[in-house]
RNA sequence: GCACCCGUAGCUCAGUUGGAUAGAGCGCUGGCCUCCGAAGCCAGAGGUCACAGGUUCGAAUCCUGUCGGGUGCGCCA
């Protein structure tokens, strides 16, 4: 149960009474209204904002609504206190047995404690780290991918069902220039002495095994034929060797898309071309001229007709073009088909998780799914910032050209995949990141990471601890949900009850703003909370987890201890983190 | 020039979608190990939430404007 949820409902019922005693009008709407924990402890563990939300529009006084609502809530089970507070807030007391009772509810969900019915089943499609086939993956995608993983799983465990996508950039001239890279590494292979690699091309040592296994299988047909013979077979060995390094990168990182789907198939199956004609029979394109930006006029500005979809219909700044110079189709028009693809395939919602830099494309692609979906597909775009990759606090520098750039491999193979997915988590995503590779492997109250775990090890310290301390207690699960919990009632106790209680609300919030940042957070606070407990018990021997002579109190004690572990490993296991044992 | 993001303690950042006296870590000052893991904890100092208006019972949060910083701005992906 989810405390505030449920008198949540419990208010929500007091005001159809009221509608039906004529105090309050019909049809009031409740979605305004607040039932959450407030700022300040001392205002009790609920408070609502109803009677203000409500006075207004029934013309009441709100501390007089305040009044009769509040009268009704002192009957409402478990509920031990009600005062009305400040400009008319209805702050509740909760009685401690409801509290308590929170940590049998925890020990019996287990890792699946905080699993919500928000999301109801809904599908929801997540699209993230779709780094082009055209090399290893380095660690500027590791944000990405870790956050659309990771909001992956924080929406499943909020009641979605998501599907997570990878969109592969496999068309354009990108992977024709991984074609001819992989060409001269053939060559190369044949014995051909090819020098440096010229500006342009792709020079990663990556591309030596492409040009192996092509000699392997064709020998040295390819030699001195022209490039229109070849391009294609080495563009599609290539570009499938890259999507499977970009997949073992992925691996190392613990993460798994269901679908992989592939941006040349849509020009191959003449995709574009359906979608623009539909749009062409709503009127939304035309062939027309665009102005160039004020300020920043590029030099090599050519002023001429293109044909546009006119996306400022839906909000967006200028239209947008659809064809290259060429003739061929842009990358948007692309995309528009792909995202109308998702939406035929059964999503009406889409989230895609960017970089940064993508940030001034959200625009046109929401309005490319308004028009193509009639306004029934929905498009959330999540954006990732920066990564600043540190050593010891100094910067480390990287350069495409040079191939000097830091691989995700050589990151995880430095601190491992659990600190990578928890510090790529530690600030909001849209907030750039410092990514320290000493500090994260720090011991320290410094390293969150640690400082989280260590409260997770901590507790499981406990629970092996009692069979040396108190032979015969035994820590199962099944046991200590037989516990006294009624026994728990020291304020440093109850607070840790309370913020463990908060799990379920946490996971519903979060996945509402879709933010997976909230989790680390949350977990730092717990772990705070935890740590705290414990070091009282140094202080106050009263207060250890372990009473020798107290068998029933112990037990008590460990299943919160058992439940403060269990709500950490059920937040880590969102984030993709194994929580560990111990830290030795 | 336009669009989007940002401006919160000395530093790095949270802030529960509009709630009550704005929080945490680092750093600084002082305290806590005969004791379940001190790799930790507790206490103290530290603020005009960039600035000015507005919306309302109530604003760090929403709107307008100003200042300051970042990113992007036809055909790359």
């Amino acid at each position: 149960m989810n405390v505030f949820n449920h008198y949540r409902s419990e208010i929500e019922d007091i005001i159809k009474e009221l509608t039906e005693e004529g105090v309050l009008q019909p049809g009031l709407s409740v979605s305004r209204i607040s039932v959450e924990p407030p700022r300040d402890p001392v205002h009790g563990d609920i408070s609502t904002n109803v009677a203000m939300v409500l006075a207004g529009p029934a013309s009441l006084k709100p501390s007089d609504l305040a009044k009769d609502i509040a009268e009704k809530l002192e009957n409402v089970d478990g509920i031990s206190k009600v005062s009305i507070a400040g400009p008319g807030f209805i702050n509740l007391h909760i009685e401690l047995k409801i509290w308590q009772e929170q940590i049998s509810e925890i020990l019996f969900h287990g890792l699946r404690y905080g699993d919500t019915e928000l999301g109801g089943g809904q599908e929801i499609n997540i699209e993230y780290v779709s780094a082009n086939p055209t090399g290893p993956m380095h660690v500027g995608h590791a944000r990405g991918a870790v956050i659309g993983d990771v909001l992956s799983s924080l929406l499943e465990k909020a009641g979605f069902n998501v599907t997570r996508e990878f969109y592969v950039n496999d068309a354009g001239v990108q992977v024709d220039v991984l074609a001819r890279s992989a060409y001269l590494r053939y060559r190369q292979c044949l014995g051909e002495d090819i020098g440096e690699i010229p500006d342009g091309l792709y020079p990663g040592e990556y591309l030596v095994a492409v040009g192996n296994e092509i000699v392997d299988e064709h020998g040295d047909i390819f030699l001195g034929s022209a490039e229109a013979d070849w391009l294609p077979i080495f563009r599609d060995i290539a570009t499938s060797r890259m999507l499977e390094l970009i997949r073992e990168d992925l691996a190392l990182l613990g993460i798994q898309h269901q679908v992989f789907r592939s941006e040349q198939t849509l020009h191959d199956h003449d995709s574009i071309t359906q979608v623009v004609s539909e749009l062409e029979d709503r009127d939304l394109v035309y062939w027309g001229v665009l102005e160039p930006p004020k300020g920043q006029t590029p030099d090599d500005w050519e002023q001429r007709e293109q044909y546009l979809f006119r996306s400022t219909v839906f909000g967006d700044d200028i239209d947008r073009p659809l064809k290259k110079s060429d003739g061929t189709w842009t990358y948007f028009a692309a995309d528009i088909a792909y995202h109308l693809d998702k939406f035929r395939r059964g999503f009406s919602e889409m989230i895609d998780v960017w970089g940064a830099d993508h940030k001034g494309y959200i625009k046109r692609l929401q309005a490319a799914v308004e028009a193509t979906t009639d306004g029934n597909g929905l498009l959330d775009v999540c954006i990732c910032n920066l990564v600043n990759l540190l050593e010891n606090g100094e910067p480390i520098r990287m350069s495409k050209r040079a191939g000097n750039f830091v691989t995700l491999r050589d990151v995880v193979d430095q601190v491992g995949k659990d600190a990578v997915r928890f510090m790529m988590l530690t600030r909001s995503n849209e907030a750039p990141l410092d990514f320290d590779l000493k500090q994260v492997l720090e011991q320290s109250r410094d390293n969150p990471l640690f400082y989280v775990q260590y409260a997770h090890a901590r507790a499981c310290s406990v629970l092996r601890n009692t069979e040396i301390k108190l032979p015969g207690l035994s820590v199962d699960d099944s046991s200590l949900k037989k516990a006294d919990v009624a026994l728990l009632n020291d304020a440093a106790e109850l607070d840790l009850i309370k913020l463990l209680a908060g799990w379920p609300r946490l996971i519903e919030t979060a996945a509402t703003a879709r933010e997976p940042h909230r989790i680390p957070f949350y977990l730092n606070e717990v772990a705070a909370a935890f740590h705290g407990l414990w070091n009282k018990g140094n202080e106050n021997l009263s207060l250890r987890f372990l009473i020798t002579d107290n068998t029933e109190l112990s037990k008590a004690r460990l299943a919160l201890v058992r439940a403060a572990a269990l709500v950490i490993a059920s937040g880590l296991t969102v984030m993709g983190v194994e929580p560990l044992r111990e830290m030795r």
